[in-house]
DNA sequence: AAGACGAAAGTGGTTGA
DNA sequence: TCAACAACTTTCGTCTT
């Protein structure tokens, strides 16, 4: 029997098991909830024929956090060379060369630049699926040679970013861009371009994508945090939300429930953690008080 | 005195010719 | 490539608690 599990940061039960990482991840907010736990990964149970053989793993689980996904691949084996004449030989010989020269440039960059990710994603707390997804694409982006001309680390925070978003657990450009000490431009510009180039299309964030994290900086009750999901949910009903900026709107909507909840914060204290202006957040919230009837804001 | 409010001008990014 | 545009920011003065 099992005490359901919570999330320390904002109180979520719902959460993701991560298996490869062995971590669970709240599903709201992203943070860890509880780490190395076991695989759970299929460990097939075998009977007897040949039903088990084509399930059967050996070997680690493929992970691109690290730089060979855990495997490597050498052409032609110490012995191998001996039973083949000359100029085959010589066409391995080639081969094996090239391959080592290119994949020890490439692979050496790609060590560096998931060094660079990892330390990175333990400072944000970044959950490792999106970890991973930024792993896999920085991979693909340094195959295709689009990290030429670009700084490694401005590739990586694109990747991260956008991993992070495909995800859902969007992280702020600013908040990535501060940890990366990378321009927000920069970082910006490298992002849209690699995800043109590898087609990953990215889905718009929504407001609430961003809601609870925000909420639990803001150490926000449970009972606000669920009032503030309520608005954003009834402001997209009313389609006062397309086109504005999703912090902006998930800021308001906190700032409106922290009234509503009496559990005043200021409006600097929400403009800050969902890093926008005071005045974007008075924009939206006086939309969401006349256009969702919340006039009563005052009385509770 | 601190916070909330609003007007006005400025900034960076997108879009469409 | 340029201009128009919307969202957002900065700044600053005024009102409210």
């Amino acid at each position: 029997m099992e005490a359901k599990k919570k999330c320390g940061n904002c109180g979520s039960t719902e959460y993701l098991i991560d298996r490869q990482a062995g971590e669970t991840v709240c599903k709201k907010c992203g943070s860890i909830i509880e780490e190395d736990i076991i695989d759970y990964g299929q460990e097939w149970r075998e009977f007897s024929g040949d039903s088990g053989q084509s399930k059967r793993r050996t070997g680690n689980p493929l992970t691109y956090i690290k730089h060979d996904k855990g495997v490597s691949t050498k052409i032609g084996g110490a012995g191998d060379l001996n039973r083949i004449g000359g100029s085959e030989k010589k066409r391995i010989y080639r081969l094996r060369k090239w391959q080592s020269r290119i994949s020890t440039a490439l692979e050496r960059n790609i060590k560096y630049a998931l060094a660079e990710l990892r330390r990175v994603s333990s400072f944000l707390n970044i959950p490792h699926v999106a970890m991973e997804e930024a792993a896999k694409i920085y991979r693909n982006a340094a195959e295709k040679g689009l990290v030429r001309g670009r700084s490694m680390e401005s590739v990586v925070a694109g990747a991260l970013y956008a991993a992070c978003r495909r995800q859902k657990f969007p992280r702020t450009l600013d908040e990535i861009s501060e940890t990366f000490s990378i321009d927000k431009k920069e970082i910006g510009k490298t992002y849209r371009f690699i995800c043109r180039e590898l087609g990953i299309r990215i889905l718009p964030t929504f407001p609430l994508d961003y809601v609870y994290r925000f909420a639990s900086e803001l150490k926000l009750s449970p009972k606000t945090i669920s009032k503030a999901v309520e608005i954003i949910n009834k402001a997209q009903d009313v389609e006062i939300t397309s086109g504005k900026g999703p912090m902006g709107v998930a800021a308001a909507a906190l700032y409106v429930a922290t009234l509503l909840c009496n559990e005043r914060k200021t409006q600097r204290e929400v403009a800050d953690v969902a890093g926008v202006t005071e005045v974007t957040i008075r924009n939206r919230y006086k939309e969401l008080i006349d256009k969702l009837k919340l006039g009563d804001v005052e009385k509770e």
